[in-house]
DNA sequence: CAACAGGCGGGAC
DNA sequence: GTCCCGCCTGTT
């Protein structure tokens, strides 16, 4: 695991590295403070909180490097994508977050991202992630003061039908992937890849492959014939986050 | 200053 | 179903 590259992955807006080159995370109501030094991890967080929160929080439980291995020899490209973001993991976070949060990412780049998210929950959380009833509460006109762009029609409706339970996110959670992904789209401002950015990081459908437009270049350019999709069946969301993250270095 | 950024809704067909 | 267009707004 490597936090620089979790950081950078591009799935968590919350996090930001700090003056000592630790890592700040905010999630789930409280903050962390992570130090890395190689492959020696220290959490502020006590032991307890350790294993309710953060140990499924970065998907310790799961073998990456057993799924790195699975990959085709003769795939230089995944195989160096892999190997450059070995230290990548599919994070679990918080459903809510990250419903509002990749509705945001729409059409947007990741700095405005971050601010209007960390907007949002100054304004209307004290710091935390504000919840359906505390964004539907403000109103459009307070919605409209974050720099959401026309977003914030899509988040404002999102957040009037959960409070009056039009739409039940926590539901969410007893379906599969695909009645995830289906129901998810049928939401005002949720399309094929926002809704399949909530089943992977949200819901940990692994096999969620959100294909946004570096993906969709990379596939064209990489996978001419077609990506082997029924060979990385059952995680080709860590296929998805390898490819997205080593595109960004350039 | 035009173009772009991790798409989506809406209308045309 | 697919294709195409317009869209908020901060940056470059």
């Amino acid at each position: 695991m490597d936090l620089e590259q979790i950081a950078r992955s591009g799935q968590c807006f919350r996090m930001n590295k700090t003056e000592d080159g630790s890592y700040a995370i905010k999630a789930f109501g409280t903050e962390l403070r992570i130090l890395q030094d190689g492959s020696e991890f220290t959490f502020s967080c006590s032991e307890e909180e350790f294993e309710s929160i953060w140990h499924n929080y970065f998907d310790l439980s799961t073998d990456y490097n057993k799924i790195k291995q699975s990959i085709d020899a003769d795939d230089s490209y995944l195989l160096a994508a892999a190997e450059y973001g070995s230290g990548v993991r599919i994070l679990n976070q918080d459903l809510w977050e990250m419903i509002i949060t990749f509705m945001i990412s729409q059409n947007n780049n990741i700095p405005r991202i971050k601010k209007s998210i960390e907007v949002m929950c100054d304004t209307l959380a004290d710091g935390a992630f504000p919840s359906a009833e505390q964004i539907a509460s403000g109103g459009i006109e307070k919605l409209s003061e974050m720099g959401l762009g026309y977003r914030d029609k899509y988040i404002i409706k999102m957040a009037q039908n959960t409070v009056n339970g039009e739409f039940d996110v926590e539901g969410l959670r007893h379906m599969d992937y695909k009645n995830a992904h289906r129901t998810l789209m049928s939401q005002y401002g949720i399309g094929k890849k926002v809704a399949d950015c909530v089943c992977l990081f949200g819901l940990h459908h692994v096999d969620a492959f959100p294909v946004d437009v570096h993906i969709k270049k990379i596939l064209e350019e990489h996978y001419p014939q077609g990506f082997p999709y029924e060979r990385y069946k059952g995680y080709l969301g860590i296929m998805q986050q390898y490819m997205f993250y080593y595109d960004l270095k350039n």
